[in-house]
DNA sequence: TTCCAGTCAA
DNA sequence: TTGACGGGAA
């Protein structure tokens, strides 16, 4: 670890001359957008998430806003971000800040985690990008370059070990501002640099303090996590199809990108209409399943189940 | 096929 | 600790 005040150096001129020019980033936006980035960042390539972003900040910029909304037109706006119950939870959240502090986002990592959608990760960012706090983060990009550079090795998959939680507080910089830089410049190394399948080491800025590199790369590629579950034919699909068939019936205007203002507006003063029991049934042949999916969808808030069987976004 | 700025419930 | 939870890009 003796290494780490040079690779923050070296990290740092990458940093300056390499950060993509994501639109929360350079205090660009308030501690509310950074985190409504951050919760759609979850599991989710942030080339993806910028447009919607920009929609969603345009439409709602701060938590009342958010808070004020339909819950059928948040579903509608989150469009095909994936995981729709981080729209709901996003939500949530905004009403907690908007009712519990008075509009204005906790500055503390435990008010931040209590809320709801926002965990370990998302608490830590905000506490480092918006507030800039020395705070350690730990996300998959974080542990990977970390568990290279510093031990050598690939990271293992599950939650962070205490192991990784230490190391990755020991190598922080003691300067604030520094250890926010930090945070960022190796998270965007393991966004575009140290990839999990093919590093570019030869356009690493700290190949050369590079433990795993020296070592030849021991590992790389090997799997580290479960398997997944496929996606064709599961329930995450039958799901999305559903709340798809749901979100193009809330106006005429709808579609699976982010609408324009103008758009969301007419979407915000139309009522949500229903879809058919007839019409629900042609979108997935096997009832069994789509009925099962059909339930857990309205277990999670993300759909309403009329009394004649026709299916709509909440209100 | 795997991976991606994770969170939550069981 | 594990499984569920979207969808798209390489």
């Amino acid at each position: 670890m003796a290494a780490a005040p040079r690779i923050a150096k070296r990290l740092a001129a990458w940093w300056e001359a390499n950060a993509r020019d994501l639109p929360w980033r350079f205090g660009r936006a308030t501690p509310w957008g950074v985190l409504v980035s951050e919760v759609m960042s979850q599991q989710t390539q942030m080339s993806r998430v910028v447009p919607y972003w920009q929609a969603w900040m345009e439409l709602w910029p701060d938590a009342s806003a958010l808070a004020g909304a339909s819950t059928a037109e948040v579903i509608t706006m989150w469009g095909r971000l994936g995981y729709p119950r981080r729209a709901l939870r996003l939500q949530e959240c905004a009403q907690a800040v908007s009712e519990r502090y008075a509009d204005e986002l906790p500055r503390t990592y435990e008010r931040l985690v209590a809320l709801p959608g926002i965990g370990d990760y998302t608490a830590s960012a905000v506490m480092s990008f918006a507030y800039g706090k020395r705070v350690a983060v730990i996300d998959t990009n974080i542990r990977r370059v970390l568990s290279r550079v510093f031990l050598g090795k690939e990271s293992m998959g599950g939650a962070a070990s205490a192991a990784e939680r230490a190391l990755a507080n020991t190598v922080l910089p003691q300067d604030p501002s520094a250890s926010v830089m930090w945070n960022q410049a190796v998270m965007e190394l393991g966004a575009v640099v140290c990839a999990a399948k093919k590093p570019l080491c030869e356009r690493c800025p700290i190949a050369g303090e590079c433990l795993f590199l020296e070592s030849g790369l021991p590992g790389l590629g090997e799997k580290r996590t479960r398997p997944r579950q496929r996606f064709q034919g599961t329930d995450r699909q039958v799901r999305g199809i559903v709340l798809n068939a749901l979100r193009g019936l809330s106006s005429e205007h709808a579609s699976s990108q982010p609408r324009t203002t103008a758009a969301a507006s007419r979407a915000h003063a139309a009522a949500p209409r229903s879809l058919p029991r007839e019409q629900v049934e042609s979108l997935w042949k096997d009832h069994v399943q789509l009925d099962s999916c059909i339930a857990s969808l309205d277990e999670d808030g993300l759909i309403e189940i009329l009394p004649d069987g026709s299916l709509r976004l909440p209100r």
